[in-house]
RNA sequence: GCCCGCGUGGUGGAAUGGUAGACACAGGGGACUUAAAAUCCCCAGCCUUCGGGCGUGCCGGUUCGAGUCCGGCCGCGGGUACCA
């Protein structure tokens, strides 16, 4: 018998299907259209057992659509512009350019043998000037409808290296190559206005039917639309008066200082003349800029000096305190704080002396607070202490709108709606992006390029020897003639976040060499995204901004109205982890070591070469540095793709984290072997048998659970049926002509998940034309009923025995059953029941 | 810190509020073989006086009945606006 050899096989099909056109997408009017899109990649050199994971997922999903009868869109790009080609340079002395393709042409030959049916002829990566040419048209676009402006932000700045630092280039508050003390700097910067779309972004959540509860609450909770009021403290000095924002405004009687941002106004002015206060401000800017950091830094206070009167008792002064945890981009970057009702405020409180007034106490429990503040939820009632909007027992929800309407009606507040979200800052101080298409003029100021020039290509001729932006030293690039006056300007050298170019690679996908954004026909026939898979790690900023863009682009002409939410269905996938293998230097530093440098034995893990002991750390997300990472291609080349492809999909919940072990993929691999010995053996086989009808019974269960699993992303459970048909078909009696029914069924039911084994198996059976392209088997209801149920009997909810009844039996006659059987009559010793529950078809529930 | 998840045998996991552990891995036993590999068959949560008892991270609650719903902890993971 011929065993099954991945290595010829594959390669045949792949061949195959290419001759054929047959995952070439085709507007086709006379079927329904189906879009199936993966997150593209992030051309890192090498293809990741996540990426097999994430891309065969979608492959499934596109095949099956495909069986279905759906003319099917699954493309693949390139999300190729940022930041690690740009180190890759610093560090190698190549360029970002080469790097880049270089990396692409690798992973695509990588990808290739995996059998994934994308349609490769849209390929794009978003670094070709074809694509980007196209985002900066669209970026005039947005400028000229009053979608983009230009204000202050904070960045990480690297005072030695003088240089802009990503978040993640940040490590301790220091900077990763000079090890210098990091501080947070203002530069200028664009933005794009998505907080005009707060209130939009936050209500659509709600039609997004098919999204994953949690990203719709994660992006709900991240737009963070609050109720407050916003007032202002008179100062005592006369100045203009403060102004706060507040979620808490009945907690006023428990206030017991102001609190500024160190990038207020106020602040900044004392900076100017007060040295002790700019000392402190320096202070307050080391460290990165990201919230984890600042929220989680030492709370550091400075008393200005400044007093305020309290706005429901001019005697009551307040002092105004600079905090470095109140951010000048949320409310009006000054607070009044309640440390009785706010664990930050009293921690602030206790360091620094100031009061501590309790303004409500729990119902049952009339206890001041010391060192924890009292928070319970804002829809529990609790008891007033003299509320001044007369309020005694009431919700924190209540006393919130009682105080904004007490406050209005007396006209020294105002009830505001605020969100969290704020602008997007795209402008990012790199070369591998994006440019940024304006030209800064000093008679015109900041001045779109003409349509007609673009794109505006990044030049090739950089280096990266030094730190800091390339395109700023770039002066024949950078020096232009101003798109109005004509006069000398000069080019933006800021270039765009790539989160920019992966908002919109969707609706490029419907025609990707377009020579504008989109075009209608396209975008009209294949949007939306009907199922988009990704990480669970982007829940919130690429498909928030993503939401935006799509609006952006239908505001712009560029979109259908249909597609402001561009994916009508999201599936976030889990990671795929490995252990990871470490040994220790002579200091006690860890080395880690690649799998296959490890031998695991019954005593523990040691290295092949050296046989020394190895530490092993389980389930860690797959990381170059840690060495725990896993080619695919390695798997490939060993066991062949449908192995590595039915491997990823087996045993774990498609969204949960999945652990790699060798051992699962040679299981896998077995059973695909097996399969086809079955396959053959069948095919060979002649004549009558026994047990037809249950076989085939059994074939239509399998039919019905195999496509229930695929429809609901359970592909796992699709898997776990196929293996079990395959143990009821190797066992069948039944004829040949069932078998090979049964057989050709399971190479259809296989297909999307093993399509190389599944055309195989096919032709071996003498299947007509490709299998990919064969309509998908539908379950006959009729064999899907079964005439008896066994029902488990329980007593006081504990399982005691089980009756096999007819499915559709009386209750009552049920209940005499179960009350017959020796288990309920040894647990029930002689004792009446008290009570009996029949649930039709499922359990009986006797109550002693 | 804050927001969102997740936690079930030795392991991956299954289970519309209704028989916890399907399916698989590793393991044990057997068949075939001179032997091995490969393959095939069987066993298997833990404890047990064989009646049963205990079991889904921990503590409590709702229910005739909780892995599933609610509250509170613990642990792990993701995000935290310049990693993508």
């Amino acid at each position: 018998m011929s065993r099954y050899d991945a290595a010829k096989i594959e390669p045949k099909w792949q061949r195959a299907w290419e001759e054929a056109g047959t995952f070439e997408a085709k507007r086709d009017p006379a079927k329904p259209k189906y879009y199936v899109l993966e997150m593209f990649p992030y051309p890192s050199g090498r293809i990741h057992i996540g990426h097999v994971r994430n891309y065969t997922m979608g492959d499934v999903v596109a095949r099956y659509k495909l069986a279905k009868g759906f003319s099917v869109l699954h493309p693949m790009g390139w999300d190729a512009f940022g930041m690690p080609a740009e180190n890759a340079a610093m560090a190698s002395g190549g360029h970002p350019k080469d790097w880049t393709y270089q990396n692409i042409a690798d992973m695509k030959a990588q990808m290739k043998p995996m059998g994934w049916s994308l349609d490769w002829t849209r390929e794009f990566a978003t670094s070709d000037p074809e694509y980007y040419g196209q985002q900066q048209s669209m970026f005039i676009d947005f400028m000229e409808k009053g979608l983009v402006y230009r204000k202050n932000a904070v960045v990480n700045w690297d005072p030695v290296d003088m240089t802009v630092l990503a978040n993640e280039q940040v490590i301790d508050g220091k900077g990763w190559r000079s090890g210098a003390e990091v501080e947070r700097r203002e530069l200028t910067q664009w933005f794009f206005k998505i907080s005009d779309f707060s209130e939009e972004l936050l209500e659509a959540l709600d039609g997004l039917k098919d999204w994953p509860e949690k990203v719709r609450l994660m992006q709900a909770n991240w737009i963070g639309k609050s109720r407050g009021l916003k007032f202002g403290f008179e100062r005592t000095d006369g100045g203009a008066p403060i102004e706060v924002f507040t979620t808490r405004p009945d907690t006023l009687l428990g206030a017991s200082f102001v609190g500024i941002s160190p990038d207020h106004p106020i602040a900044k002015a004392l900076e100017e003349d007060n040295p002790d206060v700019a000392a402190f401000i320096h202070e307050c800017r080391k460290g990165g800029t990201t919230e984890e950091e600042i929220e989680t830094a030492d709370k550091l206070g400075y008393d200005t000096g400044i007093r305020v009167r309290h706005p429901l008792n001019p005697e009551w002064e307040l002092p105004v305190w600079i905090a470095n945890f109140i951010l000048m981009d949320y409310g009006t970057g000054a607070i009044f704080a309640c440390p009785a009702h706010d664990q930050r405020d009293l921690d602030f409180a206790r360091k620094y002396g100031l009061p501590v007034i309790d303004t409500f106490f729990a119902l049952d429990d009339p206890k001041p607070v010391e060192n924890e503040a009292f928070v319970p939820p804002k829809t529990e009632k609790v008891k007033w202490i003299n509320h001044f909007a007369g309020l005694d027992e009431n919700t924190g929800e209540e006393a919130v709108e009682a105080t904004i309407r007490f406050a209005e009606e007396l006209g020294w507040g105002t009830g505001v709606t605020q969100y969290r979200l704020r602008d997007w800052g795209l402008s990012r101080q790199r070369y591998w992006g994006c440019p940024i298409p304006v030209i800064h003029c000093d008679n015109c100021g900041a001045v779109a390029e003409k349509k007609e020039n673009l794109p505006v290509r990044l030049p090739d001729d950089v280096s990266f020897d030094v730190p800091g932006n390339p395109l700023d030293r770039h002066l024949t690039w950078r020096h232009c003639d101003c798109p109005q006056c004509g006069g000398p300007a000069q080019r933006e050298t800021d270039t765009m976040d790539t989160f920019v170019d992966s908002s919109w690679y969707y609706a490029r996908f419907t025609n990707p060499h377009a020579d504008t954004p989109t075009v209608p026909e396209d975008v009209d026939y294949w949007m939306n995204v009907d199922q988009y898979i990704g990480g669970i790690e982007h829940a919130i900023l690429h498909l928030l901004y993503s939401r935006f863009f799509a609006r952006a682009m239908h505001i712009a002409g560029h979109l259908p109205e249909k597609s402001k939410e561009p994916f009508n269905a999201l599936f976030t996938q889990g990671m795929v982890t490995h252990a990871i293998y470490q040994t220790r230097d002579a200091d006690g530093r860890p080395v880690y070591h690649y799998p296959e440098e490890v031998e695991l034995t019954e005593t523990g893990a040691r290295l092949k070469a050296t046989d020394e002991p190895v530490e092993v750390i389980p389930s860690a997300k797959m990381s170059k540095s840690k060495k725990n990472v896993v080619d695919p291609v390695d798997i490939v080349e060993r066991y062949g793709a449908d192995t590595a492809r039915w491997f990823v999909m087996s045993d774990s919940p498609p969204e949960r984290d999945v652990e790699w072990t060798a051992s699962g993929a040679e299981a896998a691999a077995k059973h695909l072997a097996r399969v086809w010995r079955l396959a053959v053996e069948i095919a060979e086989t002649t004549g009558e048998g026994e047990g037809d009808d249950v076989l085939l019974r059994e074939m239509h269960k399998t039919i019905d659970a195999v496509t229930k699993g695929i429809e609901g992303f359970l592909f796992n459970t699709s898997i776990a049926r196929l293996y079990a048909f395959t143990n009821t078909l190797a066992k069948s009696k039944a004829g040949a002509e069932a078998k090979k029914q049964a057989m050709k069924i399971m190479a259809q039911l296989m297909s999307p998940m093993t399509p190389h084994l599944a055309e195989e198996i096919w032709a071996h059976l003498g299947g007509e034309g490709l299998v990919a392209k064969a309509p998908w088997p539908e379950a006959d209801p009729a064999m899907l009923v079964e005439d008896t149920v066994t029902l488990a009997v329980q007593v006081n909810g504990k399982r005691r025995d089980e009756i096999t009844v007819a499915k559709d039996m009386p209750k009552d006659e049920v209940e005499a059953l179960a009350l017959a059987t020796a288990g309920v009559q040894r647990a029930l010793d002689g004792k009446p029941p008290k009570k009996v529950i029949v649930v039709p078809g499922r359990i009986v529930n006797v109550v002693a």
